[in-house]
DNA sequence: GTGAAAGCGCTAACAC
DNA sequence: GTGTTAGCGCTTTCAC
């Protein structure tokens, strides 16, 4: 089977502590000794056993990506999946597996402390953060814990500038003549949510036009419905700015549905640049969402454990197709 | 911290192997220490240190989820993500993490050798898997390795049923009057694709209609590509049926770039149902694809290391919406 | 600067 | 049936 330390050792001709010592990177060593371990190592093609490093430790081999949400739905989602993905490879280079849990909305301390007991947990991203979740937080988990959207003192928050991309967005609206913006949101219960709203708000009154917010839960659904409620509400609207593609999607089919023209009526805008974004038709204008990119950061900040500001934000680039 | 198998041992005033013994499930115990162990590790709350008992097993750590293809770059699709989100839900419950692979289609033994040696593994879930690989698989993985697609005697086969999803299918578009039915297939390479040629076959041949095949690699660019052929071959052509909803909304969009009509002229039916197709305009008739159930099977084998039959096969189900 | 020794928490022979 | 014993591979005091 594979190396262990002993046969490094070995066959450098010193002491298992040594070669510890040596490929471990601190800790007294001759440069002779250095020397030969890393050839030894080497030659060996040795690599350490992260099981028993983590059983001495207690430093735990696998990262869990907790969700929060209010079912355990929200794992079923392309989002999450990117998250995954980008943690799994991030992983992958420290040698350590990803794991997906559920966080319950309601509920989120019961989940947090088992994870903090777990020995095998090595870190914790979490993303939807909401307040309580960051108060549940257990001590445990400090240094060890990176929050994808709201964070804490204790917990380094990493997120997409989606407060610049909403400005954006909008004078990209606002220069190609259109005046009566209507902005679907996401959930209110999502604190990062709030940002892209406090930028509509800014920016519109900056314009002196008119607000008109409507509520999403992210869904196409949830975008269809706003759409009927914003047409209802305010007939003469001549753009919406969705703050998710698939709510963007939603407005356009629920827009065509009462006769609508997109972009010609209204423009629609989405964000995060989903796949289908380029691909339905007329092509969606959109905001781009470096999700990799974040959860790459958040994983890499758990596991080095190295020094990182309070919060990161990751810029957003805007996206201009047919639709707007 | 968390309490460890001593602390039950002790509570319930057995000896530490006896209280291994009673949970881990197997080696004899009396029922009165079995009871006594059960309701001390209940009261204090215990939970298996999983780094512990992997070092002691060399069961490994993680799960590894490898991808087949020709490039890096098949591990950026989102089939790809929906098998590792289910695989790390699964592992979760584990306590085990999943790292992503790329099995690369030229060479996949030096990989699978590496996997095979590497002790933090404790299994292998291969997917796209094709003979060769299967061929290579290390003696070293058995019983722990499962495949999504085609299987061996020693790989048990986890995969949809998409021989009787293509059969339904066909039969559908049949039944709504379509005689002339084009097939956009899989990628030769995947042997998985080769049962719903079969099966398109089979149904063509018995209502005595027109074979009409054509090679597509489930991208939407694939679909256009196909479109145009089968246009031009077979230009009285009334219905394709893609086997990915990707292609399929790349066969709409050819299609009605050269005039035709989608349902009208030509009906279009996909695969998969990803959440897309629901929200295309006209929406997709598709087949569902329980990737999810299908990566937990094959997860769930790996790790608990049950006795499996050979070859599992999950139902799809036909969704009828617009285009078909 | 180096090595011997003591475990991390658990499982698996092996005696009793 | 049960307990004693010996490690899994590694890090980490602590003498030298």
């Amino acid at each position: 089977m594979s190396p262990t330390l002993d046969d490094v050792a070995r066959a450098a001709g010193v002491s298992r502590s040594t070669a510890s010592r040596v490929l471990a990177g601190y800790g007294p060593a001759s440069p002779a000794a250095r020397e030969r371990v890393r050839a030894a190592a080497d030659q060996l093609g040795y690599a350490p056993d992260t099981v028993a490093r983590a059983l001495v430790t207690g430093a735990g081999y696998r990262l869990v990506v907790a969700i929060a949400g209010a079912t355990p739905g929200v794992l079923d989602d392309p989002y999450v999946d990117r998250v995954l993905r980008s943690a799994a490879a991030t992983g992958a280079q420290h040698g350590v597996g990803v794991s997906l849990e559920w966080l319950p909305l309601d509920a989120p301390a019961p989940v947090l402390r088992r994870l903090a007991a777990d020995r095998g947990v090595r870190g914790l991203v979490v993303a939807n953060t909401t307040a309580a979740i960051l108060d549940a937080m257990p001590r445990a988990l400090a240094g060890r814990v990176a929050s994808i959207g709201v964070g804490s003192r204790a917990v380094p928050s990493f997120d997409v500038d989606n407060g610049g991309a909403t400005t954006a967005m909008i004078h990209h609206l606002h220069a190609a003549g259109r005046r009566r913006v209507a902005m679907v949101t996401g959930p209110r219960w999502m604190p990062c949510t709030q940002r892209p709203i406090d930028a509509y708000r800014a920016a519109v009154r900056e314009a002196g036009l008119p607000l008109r917010l409507v509520p999403g839960d992210f869904s196409a659904a949830s975008g269809r419905a706003a759409a009927h409620e914003i047409l209802t509400r305010w007939p003469d609207t001549d753009a919406v700015f969705a703050t998710s593609d698939a709510m963007a999607l939603g407005v356009i089919a629920a827009l065509r549905s009462r006769g609508a023209e997109v972009p010609g009526d209204v423009a629609v805008a989405g964000f995060d640049d989903i796949p289908f974004a380029a691909l339905s038709l007329p092509a969606l204008t959109t905001a781009t969402h470096p999700v990799e990119l974040i959860a790459a950061g958040a994983a890499t900040a758990v596991l080095t454990g190295a020094k990182v500001p309070l919060a990161t934000a990751y810029p957003s680039h805007l996206v201009a197709r047919e639709t707007a």
